[in-house]
DNA sequence: CCACATAGTGGCTATAAGCCGCTATATGGT
DNA sequence: ACCATATAGCGGCTTATAGCCACTATGTGG
């Protein structure tokens, strides 16, 4: 190949043009590989609250380019088994962590010249909450190591491959912002909770503490949990358990979390 | 070509992962050709406010798939012009409508394999809001009418091709959303306007009215507008002029506009 | 100089968040 | 049995900002 390729799109482009076809004509003479064509991607920040902390999980390629560094999870989209984008993004999660359903948002796209060696390049950032519990993380062909990161402010120790700390705080960023006017964060706990579990899950990606009684308020009038009937045991006081309600997993306030005054 | 084009991109990535290669000699042998990758192209949606209607850009298809059709300005990455996914989207902007700068966001990419009869295609799609003033609409070789449409409650009067029908839905939605809580509006308009004028332009985004007293204090206490010092007359009481401070474009508010009780 | 139209404000109500201390109810040690 | 402790959950006030609506201000044009 190469003799043949139109690499200039807009020549390849006035070429086809030139004759009258019909739309069927013009289908069978058209081929993608005619076209320099950017590498399309899906990447994702699978996100969970463990040992109190926002961790992301990343994985160490195990293949070039990249060999042996961390990056998020993602690859290629994969046209004979995805048939959208979202696609890609379920398959991609279910490798990694097992996971079937979770909450999945897709949140921005990255493309240029310079970010992947291989050439032009997009990919589509995806967001994913999941519950630590029953997880199982496995390696592949792909990747040689996986692990969650705790994010520290403003960054995270390990550094990432090609520009995945950007589509990181992307994606971050995405999360703190609807995290003060929605309910997501139920989305990183397991089915029953109580309160104060959700209340410190908020703190924790919110990075700052939320008062109790406004907090309780909120989220019980905008009335998307339903008590479970059980509760929660301790060397204190039981505490209600509550699941989500359907629909509940992304309700949004008409205010924001607002802070100390 | 074809022959020796590894249609599956696993069986490619295997081929290429069984040698033990450094980094360099793994992107020597690397070549997007050898995969089946999807088309790549910019979508957007140009909204503008004119005769008192939220209004979009479309643009009449001069050539295969879906010629004669309407659909939203957009076309291919330009890997030789463009270094980034934006560079794509402001080159778009630039030569519909002529405008450099305004207010560009990406807004959701949407990929699959029926949503372009040429093959498995992503289409990245921006949202742009452009003041109706000096604006000229320009036809290219692509395109052979270009105009504004109003967009009614819910769907529009044209339709579009492709799956433009879903890609403008998500625009006109970020849109509609954001305007609750947001100072995006003041794109819309020329560089001088009042506050009334402003008002009017939230209505028509969001599609109900809003109160005086509420929308004058909301905007003044946000405090991204200054007077310019000149006044609008007419055949009433003349009203005082505003332009948007630097960065006032995207104030985002605490709370939402309510509505009426 | 007055009718009109639209600009701009005063002052109230309603909603939902923040504040903070009080009460409720379990465990577990003595 | 009782009490110290710890956390759950609530009462009731303050504060911030949106909605309501009538009132005043200031221009044009007959």
């Amino acid at each position: 190949m190469g003799d043949m390729t139109i690499s200039h799109p807009i020549s390849a482009a006035v070429f086809l043009m030139a004759k009258q076809l019909t739309e069927k004509q013009f289908l069978k003479n058209y081929n993608v590989h005619d076209f320099d064509v950017p590498l399309v991607t899906v990447d994702m920040a699978i996100f969970t609250v463990k040992e109190g902390k926002l961790q992301v999980l990343v994985v160490k390629r195990a293949q070039h380019p990249a060999k042996g560094k961390w990056a998020l999870p993602g690859g290629f989209v994969d046209m004979t088994l995805d048939k959208t984008l979202n696609d890609t993004a379920y398959r991609k999660l279910k490798e990694k962590t097992g996971v079937e359903t979770s909450y999945l948002e897709q949140v921005e796209s990255f493309g240029g010249a310079g970010r992947d060696p291989r050439g032009w390049s997009v990919t589509v950032a995806y967001l994913a909450l999941i519950s630590s519990d029953d997880i199982v993380l496995s390696k592949d062909e792909s990747s040689e190591d996986v692990t969650w990161v705790a994010i520290e402010d403003e960054g995270e120790k390990v550094e990432l491959a090609f520009d995945h700390d950007a589509v990181l705080k992307a994606c971050h960023g995405r999360l703190k912002g609807k995290v003060q006017y929605t309910s997501l964060p139920v989305n990183l706990l397991p089915a029953d909770f109580t309160l104060t579990e959700l209340q410190k899950t908020f703190e924790i990606i919110l990075d700052k503490s939320v008062e109790k009684k406004s907090f309780r308020r909120r989220i019980l009038d905008a009335d998307i949990l339903e008590e479970t009937g059980e509760m929660k045991t301790g060397s204190n006081r039981p505490a209600k358990l509550y699941r989500v309600k359907p629909e509940g997993e992304s309700y949004f306030f008409a205010r924001s979390l607002e802070g100390p005054r």
